[in-house]
DNA sequence: TGCAAAATAGAACGATCGTTCTTTTTTATC
DNA sequence: GATAAAAAAGAACGATCGTTCTATTTTGCA
């Protein structure tokens, strides 16, 4: 029975194949946060997608792409999740504050799923090839917008005007990273906590608009 | 040719079997660090030995008492590299101090070869066991003894008497942490001067006396 | 120096891995 | 509805995994 070619739920108008491509990408992408992309095997992917290991190998052609996809899959989704919703902010500290925050929402999540921008880059240490790269090029995208961010707050009067900008973000990182390592790993019921009161710390020392920075929802739209 | 008992390289008056365990241990330590601890094949780690699988996995009875037995002497070589040494600073800001310098040139040290703490965590996440446990222990004790030193440095009067302990460990944790991802993943060059300068600020944050910040050797000592 | 014990080697096991090949089923189009 | 193409399944491969068993070598002590 097919229905209307436009209320396809994911592939608009796309054979069978790629459909069950993105769903098989959709699984593995869950499979690969929690036990890591080196963990991530092709049988234990067909269980859980309730198909053959052939089945599933021949959408990829090798376990690297499979892993390449995966990495965009999660480049996509972090993209929606973090970036976008944050641009609607005002330009300036508001801006990076929703960034932040959605980051930290993120993080937070991930606390259960684990996120593959960390477990990855602990996997891809010094494993070259076209995954870490993959994964480099990523996290290094989001950085910069970051940085972007910093600036922007920066040109607009609201941090100092003589700031070390990656100074900044290079704190900001350390912030995220310290949750999901002790809220993920060690369990540590106070890292939410310390994160925010961390953030906090960071914008009053860079010289953050003291009245920019009490409204909880910074995110209200003003172009 | 026996020589004196005392002059044994390692293990005093050891027969055989422990000498060469410790020498497994020690290999087996160099591959953990750099592909992990899930990655640390006992096929692997025989050839690296020089000896046969059987003749190493004898020594252990099972894969996990090895990955066990690496936390261990990672756990040993952490505390002889980092905590001793600091331990030998004056009590308050300069010991703190001690212990940041420490924990960074390790890490620094472990941009070419891993931090097993890190990929550690990353790999057992949620992995239930004695390997994770006996990593959440190592690192939680570490952690203590930072909050130890920052607890005595207020004490002592070197910051400020209000400070919440746990937030500044927690930051200074972050710093690491983004030093190890962004050196050893990213290769970005400036981490390390991102590192101390980041933990610079968090101690002018923590009102730290300006006159004991100065000087580089902090590390003389003076019981 | 001889001898029991400890240490190491060697071979083989079942399982799982990524991958290839062939066969069957399903899909899309005329 | 027939037909060619696309998608999925099934079986098998060589390799490696952790582990077990037995045989051989090496060690420490009388």
């Amino acid at each position: 029975m097919p229905s209307l070619k436009s209320i396809d739920s994911d592939q608009r108008s796309a054979h069978k194949g790629q459909q069950t491509k993105a769903a098989i990408v959709e699984a593995a992408l869950g499979l690969a946060t929690q036990i890591g992309l080196e963990g991530l095997s092709i049988g234990a992917l067909a269980e859980v997608a309730g198909m053959s290991k052939s089945g599933v190998f021949a959408h990829f052609g090798s376990r690297e792409e499979l892993q390449l996809s995966v990495v965009r899959a999660y480049h996509d989704r972090f993209e929606a999740e973090v970036f976008y919703p944050a641009i609607e902010a005002a330009r300036g500290l508001p801006r990076l504050m929703a960034l932040f925050n959605n980051w930290t929402k993120r993080t937070t999540t991930e606390i259960d799923s684990g996120c593959l921008y960390i477990s990855g880059a602990a996997e891809f240490d010094d494993r070259p090839g076209p995954v870490r790269d993959a994964l480099a090029n990523s996290v290094n995208t989001w950085l910069a917008a970051m940085l972007r961010a910093v600036m922007q707050a920066r040109d607009e009067g609201h941090l100092d005007a003589d700031i070390d900008a990656p100074q900044m973000v290079f704190e900001i990182h350390g912030l995220i990273l310290a949750l999901h390592y002790e809220a993920r790993f060690l369990k540590t019921l106070q890292s939410l906590t310390h994160t925010a009161k961390g953030f906090e710390n960071i914008l009053k020392r860079y010289g953050a608009d003291e009245a920019l920075l009490k409204p909880k929802t910074a995110t209200l739209k003003s172009v």
